[in-house]
DNA sequence: GCTGTATTGATAAAATATTATCGATACAAA
DNA sequence: TTTGTATCGATAATATTTTATCAATACAGC
């Protein structure tokens, strides 16, 4: 499948998978590893050989038969597909809890996710620099968004103030919202949201395992 | 389709989009609203109104026509699906940012998880309290997880202490990890994991604005 | 008490995602 | 060089998930 200008539409399954791959990749480079096959690769992390090769080609690498993937080329081209190998500018609202623990993890930088500032509307916040991020007035977000050309943002407030906190980020052109918020926001048809609720995740969990204990009585 | 013992097996997606109808029909309730129909859900979520009808199926409600569903009957139904709507005690490994900000988020008692101590190897750590949970010597876990009945286990340490960790937990007979650690982690068939890692979520975030970028040249 | 209609729930169809099969191929070992 | 084999990549089969269709039904308004 591709969209209009011929650019290879990712299944979201997919994707999601991708990472689980580069990080098992990036720990066999680590290793001195050279090549790795879709077999190893799925008994890593508990997937079908064939749908590591299936996930593989929409990164348009190419094995080699008694072999497998290049290590190097595939990290790249993963990187490459989700576009981690430059840096994408982002703003960070609501410098909570988690907003805390989100601007101090360095790692984001292997997902191409740089904090250039973080915003809050608590006075005794802005100002304040946390892991070396300023954290400033939501009010000035508008106009330092399009100053600074920034489009995507990662919302950390509260739920009740999510809805307000989306429509200022709005006004400065942000085109992608990372939500933490256990609500749904409303935007624009072009604007893209990702919901990363830890709630979606638990649920699987708590599922299983009251399933689990439930089959055990 | 059914496990052995006849409970429903609810299929992955739709366990986690039920989180989600939570979230709204609990700000319904609290606005008064009585029933809802599943145009009306469909409609906030941006989903199919088809698909939220065959979602609620799951949780045996069943709606009335021209009415839609009760909310409160909705509400419960979704958790004891997911368990909660009852406390499952949990341990949290590793206090460090993430870990903090997990131990002080109090709205996991909506999800029906409590966390009843905390654990680190950090000499510095063990001994304190966060938001008013103990730190523990993670040494004392094998014996503390068997001795309380604890089943579940939030991860949140370094992908490199990970699996380390999980070889304790694993000894004092936790069933499910909640991992937050980018790292696949290696456990018994039985075990339940659910890796809940923020860059699937940003993997998928990333695509998005990257081909959406390219589309606009 | 009728009539019109929004909505459900069941079933069917379509779309998507995963898994199986198999010939082709590169490499290792004899 | 030849042979054996692990692996790829293409294609086909299966399974799962989403979406469409429609008769049955409860309610509101007349
Ligand atoms: N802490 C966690 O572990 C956790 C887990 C899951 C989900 N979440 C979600 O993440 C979000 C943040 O959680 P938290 O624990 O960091 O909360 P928090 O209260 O610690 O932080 C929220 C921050 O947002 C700021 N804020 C509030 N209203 C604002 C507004 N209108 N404009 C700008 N800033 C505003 C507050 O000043 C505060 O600094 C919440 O939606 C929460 O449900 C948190
Ligand atoms: N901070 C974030 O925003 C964030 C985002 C995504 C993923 N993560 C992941 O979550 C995990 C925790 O991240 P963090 O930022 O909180 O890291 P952190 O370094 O702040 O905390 C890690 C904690 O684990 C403890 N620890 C280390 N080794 C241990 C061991 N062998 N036994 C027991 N405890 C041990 C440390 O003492 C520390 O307290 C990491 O795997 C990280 O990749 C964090």
């Amino acid at each position: 499948m591709l969209t209009k200008k011929n650019i290879v539409v990712i299944p979201e399954p997919t994707l999601r998978r991708l990472p689980h791959y580069l990080h098992l990749l990036l720990n066999l480079k680590e290793q001195g590893v050279k090549s790795v096959s879709s077999t190893f690769i799925a008994n890593e992390l508990g997937l079908d050989s064939t749908q590591v090769r299936k996930d593989v080609q929409y990164t348009n690498i190419i094995g080699k038969p008694k072999t497998g993937f290049d290590v190097n080329s595939l990290i790249n081209a993963i990187q490459t597909c989700l576009n981690w190998n430059r840096y994408e500018n982002a703003f960070l609202i609501g410098a909570g809890s988690l907003g805390t623990a989100m601007l101090g993890y360095k790692q984001f930088k292997d997902y191409g996710l740089n904090f250039v500032a973080a915003f809050d509307n608590d006075p005794e916040k802005v100002g304040q620099k946390i892991h070396g991020i300023e954290v400033l007035s939501i009010d000035r977000l508008p106009v330092l968004a399009q100053l600074m050309k920034i489009h995507l943002a990662v919302l950390t407030v509260p739920a009740k103030a999510a809805q307000e906190c989306v429509d200022i980020m709005l006004k400065g052109g942000i085109v992608a919202i990372w939500n933490f918020a256990p609500m749904q926001i409303k935007v624009p048809q072009n604007v893209i949201v990702e919901n990363a609720q830890f709630s979606q995740s638990l649920a699987v969990l708590t599922r299983k395992l009251s399933v689990y204990k439930q089959t055990l009585l």
